[in-house]
DNA sequence: AATCATACATACCGGTTGGTATGTGTCAAG
DNA sequence: CTTGACACATACCAACCGGTATGTATGATT
């Protein structure tokens, strides 16, 4: 009856993904299941087959959606790299150069997330902090390479400092897309890259 | 029949005031108008007949609760000051010594609600941007003074660099929210301390 | 003293929410 | 060929949501 029939896995990517894009949009508290449903063409069957309610589906999304994106983006350009600075500098040009096309309008989603749902659910707070603390150690990782390599400053704690270093680009991007220009966000990501400068050796 | 009859102002602020709490606690479009009366002890009668809607309601907690509270924090501390690197250092400094009790749980006000409604609602986005460049422009005159008086290093870019700095406490605030710890919070605010030092001439 | 707007309280409503119970078609195993 | 688990679809539900319509006590006005 269906026109991919008994697929379930791939059922579940599109629900995943589904949720993902509507929970970017309007956050998880306010994504409506039935919208999902209906980007799907899916039915509740399907959905409450996959996950057994909606929190699940949500950390399903951080899990599984958001932790590859992320990985992709922002961890592996910065992995075995003996230059750190130079690295996440040449990362923030190209991101200021052609933004993704979501950044000023829907932010990133795991910030959005956590800021939405860290007061409010013990269990999404340990997920994306989780997934949060991933970063800042490969940050905090390849600092320390880059401290061996001599790139970077020996005064300086890699851990606060990766810490910040991703704190003030969570920053950036929130506060760009509040201001909903790529201008800000290109003249807030250069002042963050003018601080990579000054942990230089 | 109640207790202070006829105090229609003092009803208004009751209702910001428990608005913004329930606001703060859960977010706009979550926060439940039931609970906010139930707080207050008033009725639907009451909250309808001093704002029209829910958004109304929102917008004036934005104005009215968050725009003053702002303005004391972190306006005022700068007004007026010839060493305004001096002046936000001595304020990272005092936060980081006795953080506001509900920073590292609740976060900021102002954050939570531009990372969830500005990509929403418009109205919203508009009057969260409007507080958030009066924040910006204030720290942003601030360094032209110390660009004048010497403090601040000739080469940097006023606006830039207070777009930078707000976005990069509001990063720091946000993530510490997430972690929940007092400790990485100090460990943040310590780092956009530093970052301020290289602003020197 | 009568009138009338103000400042609420009470009761109610349609819509949407997440969630569930049940039905059904498919496919693989025995 | 039958059985049974899997992968959904359909129908339904209580709870809560924001919002409204109406009632009423108060205080000022005329």
């Amino acid at each position: 009856m269906n026109a991919s029939i008994k697929t379930p896995d791939l059922t579940r990517q599109k629900l995943l993904e589904a949720a993902f894009a509507e929970i970017h949009r309007n956050g998880f508290q306010a994504a409506s299941l039935t919208q999902i449903l209906a980007d799907t063409g899916l039915t509740k069957g399907a959905l409450y087959h996959h996950f057994p309610d909606k929190k699940a589906l949500g950390l399903a999304v951080i899990e599984e959606v958001i932790r590859p994106q992320l990985a992709a983006m922002m961890f592996a350009p910065l992995a075995d790299t003996l230059q750190p600075l130079a690295a996440m500098q040449a990362l923030l040009k190209a991101k200021a150069r052609e933004p993704d096309p979501w950044v000023v309008t829907l932010g990133c989603p795991l910030n959005n997330l956590m800021q939405e749902m860290s007061p409010v659910d013990e269990a999404f707070r340990l997920q994306l902090n989780g997934l949060f603390e991933a970063w800042v150690g490969v940050v905090t990782a390849a600092l320390k390479r880059g401290l061996k390599s001599g790139e970077v400053n020996a005064a300086i704690k890699p851990a606060d400092t990766a810490f910040f270093i991703v704190s003030a680009l969570e920053g950036c991007i929130g506060m760009s897309k509040n201001t909903q220009s790529v201008a800000a966000y290109r003249g807030c990501l250069g002042q963050l890259s003018r601080y990579l400068d000054t942990l230089k050796s």
